[in-house]
DNA sequence: GATGAATGAGAATTCATTCAT
DNA sequence: GATGAATGAATTCTCATTCAT
């Protein structure tokens, strides 16, 4: 992440720049990053349009915190998951209960990126989202071919699409998902697991 | 749908029109509603912005006739379905067939409904989508019950929250979807319903 | 010069485009134009400041476009005065009556020129104008050489800092020149001529 | 020079002051006034651009110093010259070597005062540099004409006109001139009047 | 003397929309 | 049906300036 004049990222006194993207990240969630005004940023944060640029140097560059902040402490989880040796099984349940945790302390940051990062990706400065996509669906069909061949896995089901759907719902569940409501992360993800791993219909 | 001044829906060449709109679908469903301009728009359609303005009221009003048309169309595909007393499995199967029928039909349009229909709900002018949901809900909901009910599906999971899976999965599928590409609909929703219903794992 | 969207150059109707230049550059020559805000220029020309987009990109695209034509004409009349084949004194004595011509028709163009070329130089979208630079200094440079090797002008001159002498006290003449005073181009040059050749001392 | 709250030319530690006008002329030189950001100067300074405003009331008003302390002395020299009694071309020999000299102390002033005189003079403010102008108007003129009526300047010419070439070209060698390059302003000045008083041309 | 965080008044630019032709 | 030219409101961003600490 680049420093340049502002302050940015300095370490020092994060607090209120955490802030701000806390509130910041809350408005993208909801109205969408086009739809929002800096100004109803500002608002929120009870500033005025104008100062929030002293933490930050536009926008966009809010947007990319967000995105980047969520991504790296994603691929934390990820990669000890990747790196544990669970077996095929065991991988991808981590890997969706690690997903449905970071749905519960990012939500905001899902649900943009879920929006978003389609189209942000074209762009240059967000190249890291492609990036971490592609990562992410390495993982995956690693692991989803890895149990077909340990006979974990079905090998009647085509294994991308398989992986979109998996991929997708997971993900998408962030735009319901309100943190401290009835359903913990990981209830959740044992109830979804339970779905994927041996459907819904009653086993005769 | 409202008439105002302008000749709109006056049932001559109303081939323009749709051609129109098929356009303005495609160009919101990959830049997104807010990102897109009505001069992109017109430029697509080879005139110029003020031009689109002997056709449609504003920008908003094709969206929202992009969505009415789609929903109706859709509407009339589940209505048959739930209908057809098909019972719990099979009024599964039947809707998630026609879900993926509908994508590849409406692609556009349903790309565009799953981004923006969560924030265009709030407001009046597109109160039938919010209609449109619960319609939804209430639908697989009753489903879902009816074959937890019948033994059909399995009582050990939570029906609201399979309901969600369910219906994002299916939705969220436009957003990769291409027609003509290698799986027909029908092909997905084969693998899909396989998955939900019978589940990934290998059966001992 | 591009074209990429608005209609830019078309050469269709350039009526209303030339004359918002022109309005445009008589604004920057005595504002300044970093001083200048486009409300002014808009103001100037009867319409809203964002109507000026209709027309141009941006308020850098006129400058450029002001100085580009400007430019382009002035190197018409220099490259003819250069392939005349005139000898040095000649040519020198051409180049500074062509030169006042060019301040009488642009004036303010001029008078942009020089405040502001210096600094825009640098951005490459203005690369114009250093090629234009060094081009010019090339003419006088040669210009000057060939009358001392032609012991028309005296070699006890550095030839270096006649021309910088030459060529500033030219276009610095456009901060006070108004075209319609009391003296013609020709009058000016003829008066500056003088003095550059002769001197203002009288002889013994 | 106003004195309004904060210690202002308190005559205590006015090193740091001048250093930090030094600074501020550099950059409204190379940058130009308006397009200088306090900043630029706070950064170039190393401090930050509030803390600028302990020593200063505005930017204007570090503008105003520069220039006010940049006329001061220049008449100071200017007075010394035209009281001495040289006579005609005398005088304006040492009128032309003493604009180099302050060119050679002042290079940034000058260059600030030749790019942004004209516009500043219309305000209230600074008044003075109008009133500098007309005094220095006043001095060439006399001093030219009275070379006139003494036969040692060609009375062929314009008067006025060979003031305005005379006076362009002095100051406008601050925007080419680099102290310690290879000409010293003495070196120029002489360059200069050889030119100026007997012309380029070989004489017969 | 200096910092950090803000303010507030613009600035350029965008864009849906209008309308005479 | 379409164009060309404009409107006007909103948007992002800039920057001189202030002030408590």
């Amino acid at each position: 992440m680049p420093t340049k004049k502002k302050p940015q990222v300095t370490g020092a006194a994060p607090a209120r720049r955490r802030e701000l993207l806390r509130t910041a990240a809350e408005v993208f969630a909801e109205q969408g990053y086009n739809a929002t005004t800096v100004r109803t940023i500002a608002d929120q944060a009870g500033m005025l349009a104008g100062s929030l640029y002293y933490h930050f140097d536009s926008k966009e560059s809010m947007l990319e915190e967000i995105l980047h902040t969520f991504l790296d402490e994603l691929w934390d989880g990820y990669d000890a998951v990747l790196e544990a040796g669970l077996g095929p099984r065991g991988t991808l349940q981590a890997l969706v209960t690690e997903s449905f945790k970071e749905i519960d302390r990012h939500r905001a940051a899902v649900a943009i990126y879920q929006k978003e990062s389609r189209q942000l990706a074209a762009q240059e400065r967000f190249a890291f989202l492609a990036e971490s996509q592609s990562k992410f669906e390495k993982a995956w069909l690693t692991t989803l071919e890895r149990g077909v061949a340990d006979r974990v896995f079905r090998d009647d089901l085509d294994v991308r699409l398989t992986y979109r759907f998996v991929r997708d719902t997971v993900w998408v569940a962030a735009s319901w998902y309100r943190p401290g409501g009835q359903h913990s992360p990981e209830e959740i993800a044992r109830q979804y697991l339970s779905m994927v791993l041996d459907g819904i219909a009653v086993r005769e």
